[in-house]
DNA sequence: TAAGGCGTCGGGCTT
DNA sequence: CGACGCCTTA
């Protein structure tokens, strides 16, 4: 599945590896070219060791190495260590550039894998004793909010106060943190459903077992029971993994952590062999379970541990590294690395202010298109944004130029409509008890069984605690279901009892493609007139394709459930535009990092949810988006941005203040005064913008050691209490971009405070009424159609009518 | 059962 | 503003 052009990391030391192994008594060749804390990193085999792995210093060369080593040496044997990784992407890698290394004695590293898939290995052989069934299936979150749903209701809670969105993500949360239903904290059950949420969970973990299910939490979480209930497995474990390996510790959460623990401290001490490589300055996954403390905190929690740092960058050329390295050492909570380089400065990070967010498009464009006709390839180089509503005007800005581009982040293949509904019918088929499976398809094709008939099944499934597809079997032989239903029902049991016994002697493509058919479901599709019809038949047919690579049935939906990702089926040279949180890993020669605004970036909601802590993962999320290039960096930031549809002032995020002078530039933007035709000559539009986004420069040019002044700095001379930017427009809390409160909280570093006015202020209550001449700076003159608040419906002279905050607007 | 209206809300997204 | 989910109506 292909590594896009994107990781061209594996060396070419593969070849001279395999020699070195094949000749047990040749030096260790796999050594060569390894710096030496690399080297260090991989011959400290016994004991704790932490490695800390900034950017682009090697980290998985040296994890694949050092597992390289333990086997060449004799060590362990390839089924006695335990590597695990965090996606299933980082266990393919691994496993594939380990096969260029030793190779076919990889085939045999059969505890290779996420933690996920790891536990899930660990759980089928001791499924009982965790009173579940061998054959437990794995809920995916679609799974997972339809079963809650059921639990709420039969709770009878009010779904669209506490929907089960919600619950799932709060149960998902104490999953993180490794709280069985019992372990919950009083208040955290409390705040859902009034005080039911504790019950809710317990609830839900019953209706679990009951289906002999679970979900991505319970693998790890049932994992860890086992461990600790049954201390002779857990011991004949800690005796088999003689060493223990562990990518991106920085992104463990609490469940990880605690599944680490137990396997690393056995009794024999020869088996602590615990490797956990990371980075602290990269851990970006705080929201959703990440513990970074688990990283800072590994000494103490392994006694006796060494840590090694990795601090020679091979990837970026000073400058990018410079400004990197001091924005990241704004951050207090932190092990302390600096990133060096023996490459060039190259060129410096340019950042540009933009005067809105569709002008920083078009910059970006053309920058891109600049490069393009230097020769300069799409495929090495990358838009990162902070939040995916970014990605729009991108796109259209790209398809405008005719730029060709992917998008790196969609939704996943297995996590699509129709592959999902294959599969549960590809589940009913295996096994007929798989009740979430039943309902999803039951009436997918349309044939007609509504709500009204699923209430029967339910009922009666419920009552003689059968499943549902056993239920309609008894039910199709009776009165209680009206006689169109009732033959709907017995046909499509007629089906699946006609594809089970198919089931045993096809092959699972031809069987797949035989429900599919039969069952109308590609049919269904082929009807189907819409854009993503034949997108959707298509992948479909991947998925009879790449069932064929599996053994049988149960194998495949397992790996399905673990595993898939869409088929990498791009070919050409694309530009990429992805999150920031997506990028991590990845690398670029050129990266475009646009919307570095206050608010923006870093995220208002981080701030305000998280603090200091939250500013802190902001600006690892900056220091990774920086690290991401190879040759040239590029910074934006918009004066004006939409947010929830209305125009919003902003200004430069603190985080470009935080760069130093001697590593960037920058740049004017040659297009600013003349957008849509205003401003061009207009001396008014023009202060504005100076003040707004060349304030900035200007800074620099008079005060050269006032270069640092945050943006922020100036938010909060503005001060906060007024207006507000937000959706109520009553400045009242939550407003998105009200830069003052997380910033006080982040005020850690002084700094002069630059006065100035930098975009245009509320006045309080609105000054406007109906028919009131204004000016706007972005949509030029205009009258007031409407007054709502400090909200403004104007009708514009030349761009029609809008609704725009009166903050941005001047009387005549 | 299927389409359209209405209200809500707006962060990142793996397993 | 625009996407999505739920509810109403044909």
């Amino acid at each position: 599945m292909a590594a896009p052009a994107y990781a061209p990391k594996a060396g070419g030391i593969a070849a001279r590896a395999r020699q070195g192994a094949m000749a047990a008594h040749t030096p260790p060749s796999w050594l060569d070219g390894l710096n030496p804390e690399q080297c260090l990193a991989v011959e400290t085999t016994e004991g704790p060791l932490l490695v800390l792995a900034g950017a682009g210093t090697g980290k998985t060369r040296v994890l694949t190495t050092r597992i390289a080593h333990i086997l060449a040496s004799g060590l362990a044997m390839p089924s006695q260590i335990l590597a695990v990784t965090f996606t299933n992407k980082a266990a393919r890698e691994m496993k594939e550039r380990i096969g260029h290394l030793v190779g076919p004695a990889a085939e045999g590293m059969p505890w290779l894998g996420t933690f996920h898939a790891i536990s899930t290995k660990l759980l089928r052989r001791h499924a009982e004793l965790v009173g579940l069934k061998p054959t437990f299936t794995i809920l995916d979150t679609d799974d997972q909010i339809r079963l809650m749903k059921q639990v709420l209701q039969a709770e009878g809670v009010d779904e669209k106060r506490w929907p089960a969105r919600q619950l799932a993500n709060l149960i998902d949360g104490w999953k993180n943190r490794a709280l069985s239903p019992a372990q919950v904290p009083a208040g955290e059950g409390a705040a859902f459903a009034n005080g039911r949420g504790g019950k809710l969970y317990a609830m839900y973990q019953e209706r679990l077992k009951t289906l002999n299910a679970a979900d991505f939490g319970d693998l790890l979480l049932e994992t860890i029971r086992l461990f600790r209930e049954q201390p002779d497995v857990l011991a004949m474990y800690q005796q088999r993994f003689r060493y223990m390996l562990v990518d991106e510790y920085q992104d463990t959460n609490v469940a990880q952590y605690l599944w680490l623990r137990l396997l690393a401290q056995g009794r024999d001490p020869a088996h602590r062999n615990l490797c956990c490589v990371g980075d602290d300055d990269q851990s970006i996954y705080g929201w959703r379970g990440a513990e970074v403390d688990n990283i800072l905190r590994f000494e103490h929690d392994f006694p006796g541990a060494q840590v090694v740092r990795l601090e020679r960058n091979y990837r970026s050329t000073g400058h990018i590294l410079t400004a990197a390295s001091e924005l990241i050492a704004r951050n207090e909570g932190r092990l302390g690395k600096r990133l060096r380089t023996e490459d060039e400065d190259g060129e410096k990070v340019a950042i540009t202010g933009a005067w809105d967010s569709e002008e920083e498009a078009r910059l970006v464009g053309e920058e891109i298109e600049a490069l393009q006709a230097k020769g300069h390839s799409l495929g090495d180089m990358a838009i990162l944004v902070r939040i995916s509503a970014q990605m729009r005007e991108m796109e259209d800005r790209l398809v405008q130029l005719g730029v060709p581009y992917r998008v790196i982040g969609g939704p996943r293949f297995y996590e699509r409509m129709e592959i999902r509904d294959a599969m549960a019918y590809l589940r009913c088929v295996v096994s007929p008890a798989d009740d979430l499976a039943f309902e999803r398809i039951v009436n997918t094709p349309k044939r007609g069984l509504g709500d009204a008939t699923l209430q029967v099944l339910h009922a009666h499934a419920r009552a003689a605690r059968i499943p549902l597809m056993e239920a309609a079997r008894y039910l199709v032989e009776t009165e209680e279901l009206k006689p169109k239903p009732r033959k709907t029902i017995r046909d499509l049991l007629a089906d699946f009892g006609r594809w089970s016994a198919a089931a045993a002697r096809m092959r699972q493509g031809e069987l797949a493609e035989l429900v599919l058919e039969e069952s109308g479901y590609t049919e269904m599709w082929r009807r189907d007139r819409s854009a993503e019809a034949s997108g959707r038949l298509d992948n479909l047919k991947e998925l009879v394709r790449s069932l064929e690579e599996f053994p049988d049935l149960q194998s495949f939906l397992e790996h399905v459930s673990l595993v898939m990702e869409a088929a990498d089926d791009d070919t050409g040279e694309r530009v990429s535009l992805m999150t920031l949180h997506a990028a991590k890993g990845l690398e670029f020669d050129t990266v475009f990092l646009p919307g570095w605004e206050e608010g923006l970036f870093p995220n208002q909601r981080a701030l305000d949810e998280s603090g200091r802590a939250g500013l802190e993962e902001e600006r690892r999320l900056a220091h990774v988006g920086i690290t991401r290039a190879r040759k040239r960096a590029r910074i934006y930031f918009a004066s004006n941005r939409r947010i929830h549809g209305l125009w919003n002032a902003t200004i430069p995020s603190r985080f470009i203040d935080e760069l130093p002078e001697s590593a960037v530039e920058v740049l004017d933007a040659p297009a600013s005064y003349s957008y849509g035709g205003y401003g061009q000559n207009n001396g008014y539009d023009q202060s504005r913008f100076d003040r707004a986004a060349g304030g900035y420069a200007g800074a620099a040019e008079t005060a050269p050691s006032s270069y640092a002044t945050p943006g922020w700095q100036r938010a909060q001379a503005r001060g906060f209490g007024q207006g507000g930017f937000g959706r109520d427009g009553h400045g009242a809390g939550g407003s998105q971009f009200a830069a003052g409160r997380g910033g006080a909280r982040g005020r850690s570093k002084g700094g002069p405070v630059i006065e100035g006015e930098l975009v245009a202020r509320s006045t309080g209550a609105s000054a406007f009424s109906v028919g009131d001449r204004i000016f706007h700076q972005k949509f030029g003159p205009g009258s007031v159609a409407l007054v709502d608040g400090n909200k403004l419906t104007v009708d514009f002279d030349k761009a029609g009518r809008k609704t725009v905050l009166d903050s941005f607007v001047e009387a005549t």
